[in-house]
Formats: structure tokens, sequence, C-alpha cells
DNA sequence: TTTGACCCTGACGCCACGTCAACGTCATAA
DNA sequence: TTATGACGTTGACGTGGCGTCAGGGTCAAA
């Protein structure tokens, strides 16, 4: 036989014949005058033997340590090891395809956004901020996904607390989507624009209502503290930021 | 932040991070003087964004457009045909492991060879001839696994009804046993030993009684046919097995 | 003589990084 | 002041089991 014609018994391409003869898990048979490799019955025999191993999942050095009788280990300790390995994966594919579930499930719902992949509990809050085409919101909303997937990245039982407020009533629910239309329309504007001010002051005034309780006195309102997640904002956006918490600490002292 | 803190942050390798830079997936954040990453928490959203994407099972490539927005194809679309391929390797290893828990469970009955992870159905037979320490039995049972996994390799039926014969009748099985044993003996031998006359009139006899009802008068008893075969066998060995399909090829003439 | 179907070797590609190597930077301790 | 050690930089190779060229040669049939 030629090497087309094993590969074709065995059903497998040249390719793997010869790259089994490179790895040393099938021995090279004898040339002819032209070069081509002569296989015999007795080649067909150890490459079925390589397959059947290589098909219940032994790696090709495996293999070939098992051909050659490589009692360094035997071979129903391999096949043990290569089943916990099975299992292990099939735990994973089962954990990924509940999840996948899950976020194809609520594609099914609304339409599916980058953000409708965090976690389930998330997306009650994520919807409570869901202003339609807010850049403003969109970036809390991202903030508080990076929050969700990441432990010590701020202090999520606050924040959260925070937009609960806004769940809870619809009123200042709609107090918050008027803010974040505020914020958008600051988008292309000057950090010392007029409309700063006063948009600083409901931001100061919403987080002494549902924040500043929870917090307790002894919060810290350093202008430092926030400024590392400001970054995602126009230059005015953050600005009112910065007012606000500067506000708030100035009525915290005074208090 | 630097490039050990966003790491950090998301629970990933700075190299993960480079990585990520490299193929388009997250943007290159500004550097200091000294040529150090300067990230923000813009890119800490970014890079929880491609975190979930890829924990989804989504390729760099594919996290790339959908984060680029590219409308070729809908998230919905790509998990769909994620989930598809979790099933089907779900299904594979489900297939892989019930294969080797046959094999590890006849592990606990005898000896595991490499022979034991033949097809079940096959090893009944591979029993049959298991002749001890015999080298030429050994051959004629890699040829039966060859035949079990090869579509086509031979005449896998014809064949089995062979060593069927040797099964049923147990007197038949030691005459069997015993030609395996004389054919062992001319492993080192001359192709001109004395002893390779009267095992090949042994092989002829038991063809004859076993195998030529089965095939009828028109079989082929073709030299050539079998020669294929004999490339495992020692000289001598395969000169009995030559021989003795002379010898029935004659006797059919004569018949 | 020309196809076309084979064969040969050698080398790169895949995928998501891990892991050096060889170097610069910077804060802190001796 | 220097030495140490923990950071950062780029670049290149390794992983596994082959697929897939590239650039040749061989050989039987048309």
């Amino acid at each position: 036989m030629r090497i087309g014609e094993l590969a074709a018994l065995l059903g497998v391409s040249t390719r793997t014949v010869r790259h089994y003869h490179h790895q040393g898990v099938l021995p090279e048979p004898p040339r002819l005058a032209n070069g081509y490799r002569e296989y015999g019955m007795r080649d067909a025999v150890a490459l079925a033997r390589v397959r059947r191993l290589v098909e219940l999942g032994l790696s090709l050095d495996e293999a070939r340590d098992v051909i050659d009788d490589d009692r360094s280990r035997a071979l129903p300790e391999i096949l043990a090891e290569i089943d916990a390995d099975l299992a292990a994966q099939e735990r994973e594919i089962r954990l990924k395809r509940a999840r996948l579930a899950e976020v194809l499930q609520r594609a099914e719902d609304g339409s599916l956004g980058l953000d409708d992949t965090a976690s389930p509990d998330l997306l009650a809050f994520l919807r409570i901020i869901d202003v339609p085409a807010s850049r403003a919101a969109a970036w809390d909303r991202d903030l508080l996904v990076l929050m969700d997937s990441v432990p010590g990245a701020g202090d999520r039982g606050r924040v959260l607390a925070m937009f609960d407020g806004l769940a809870t009533d619809p009123d200042t629910r709609a107090r918050g989507h008027e803010f974040y239309r505020g914020l958008d329309e600051l988008a292309e504007a000057e950090p010392g624009d007029p409309r700063v001010g006063p948009l600083a002051e409901v931001l100061a005034d919403y987080s002494m209502e549902h924040v500043l309780a929870d917090l307790g006195p002894g919060a810290r309102w350093d202008p430092e503290m926030v400024e590392p997640f400001l970054d995602g904002l126009a230059p005015a956006q953050a600005e009112v930021v910065r007012r606000a918490i500067r506000l708030i600490a100035a009525r915290v002292r005074s208090w």
C-alpha cells in the first residue's frame, strides 16, 4: 500500500499518517526506490491501534507510551484521568449552556444589548436607569455592570441602594430620567456652562435624599474619590458630578 | 491605573490585556512619559465587556465585531450558534465517556490490553483466539481488530465465521490452540522447515471443515489474495499459510 | 507528450494566551 | 548612594493535532 491507500483504509488523511510518523507514534515503513513509503497490513494494524487510543482521548504522547509498552503509567490510570477530565468539561459546558439559555431568554423579551449579558439580579437595576438614547445613563449602566463583575471595584451595595431609590418611587424615577436628559445635553458643552450649576444641585438633592441616610454622617465626600469614575463622561458632565460632591460635602459639614 | 492594576481588577493576566490590545478588541489607552499604559474606568468597563462576551464563548474576533457594533451578525445569532456547538460537544463527550466506561469495566474483569479497546461484539471472538503468549494468535487478533474498525478491509463476516468454528466446538478450539502453538514454534524457523508442511495441512483441514461450506465452491483460493496479510508473520509462518491455501485450492479443483 | 493523480519535504496557520528573554522604571531599604 | 525587587515595555517562541499551501518529483493513462 502507499500512504493514500493506508489513509483511506483507516479513514484519516495522509497528513495525519505523516504526522504520526513524525511524532514517533507510528513507525516509518520501508521506502520504494522513488522514495514513496510502502505500507503493509502490519502498518494498518499499528495505525488502527493508534486511532483507537486517540479516539478514546489519549494524546499522541500517551498513545506512544502505551504502544511502546512504557510501564510508567498503566492504561486504566490514563483512561480514568481522561474520564475525570471529560466529566469536568461536561460540567463546564452545562454551566455555559445554562448561562447562554438565560441570556437568550432575555433576548426574546427585549432587544439584546451588550449589557444584557450581565448577571440577572443586576438587570432589574439596569432597566431602572434605561433611559433610551442617553449616553450618560449608558455610562452609569456600564459602571454598574463593571461593579457587578468585579469584587471590590467600588461599593456595590451603596451604589445599588442609590439606584434602588429610583426604582421604588415613580416620581423620583421621573426626576432621574430628567436628570440624565439634562446631563446628555451637556455632552458638547463647556465645563463653565450655565446649566452645570442647576444640574449639580439636582444631583446633590437626590443624593442627599436617597443615599445619605444609608451612608451615615461619617461618610467621606471627597471629590478625589469619584475622580477615577469620571473619565467616561464629557468635561461638563464630570463637572456636574464634582460640583454635586462639593455641595454635599459642604452641606454635610454645616449640618 | 497601570496594566497590572487593571488586570487584577478584572481577574485576568497582564498578558491577556496586552493580547486584547494586539487583537484590537480593546483600545490602547494613552501612555505616560515612561511608556507605561495609563488606564481609566472607561478601559475597565471595556475590558469587562470583552470578558463577559468571551466567557459566553465568543471568539475574540466575534467579540470585536459585537463591540464595534458590526451589524454583519447579530449577537443572538452568534450565541445560538455557540449553543449548538456546545450541545454537539456535550453529545460527543457523553459518547466518549460511555465508551470509556465500557473499556474501564472490562479492565476490571481481566487485564486490559490494547486490543481490549476494540468494539464489544468483537471481544467474544478475540477471547477465543486468546492463546496466551502466542505471537501468531496476537497477529490474528490484530487483524480482526483492524477489520472491525475498518469497513472493507477484508471480508469480516467470513473471517469471523471461521473463528466462530473455534468458539462453538471445544474440541475444535483445542485444535486451534494447538495450531497457534505450532505456528509460534516456527517464529525463528526457515521457510523450508519440516514442520511447515504438516502445519499447513492442519490449517487446510480446519479451513475446509469450517469455512468452505460458508463460502461455497465459487470462492477464490488465490495465494495472491492473502499475501498482503502475511507481512506480520515470520517467513516460515507465512509459508504455512501459503501452502495451506495451495492445498485447499488443489482440493477444491479436484472436488 | 501532456494531463492529472499521486508522492515527497518543509514551513506556516490555527486559537488564546503562557512563558521566557532582555531590557527600562521606580519606590523603598540598607 | 546604591542595591533590591516589584513593576512596566516589546518580541518571540510554545501549546496540539493536524490543515493547508509551496515547490518540487513520479508515474500510468489518454
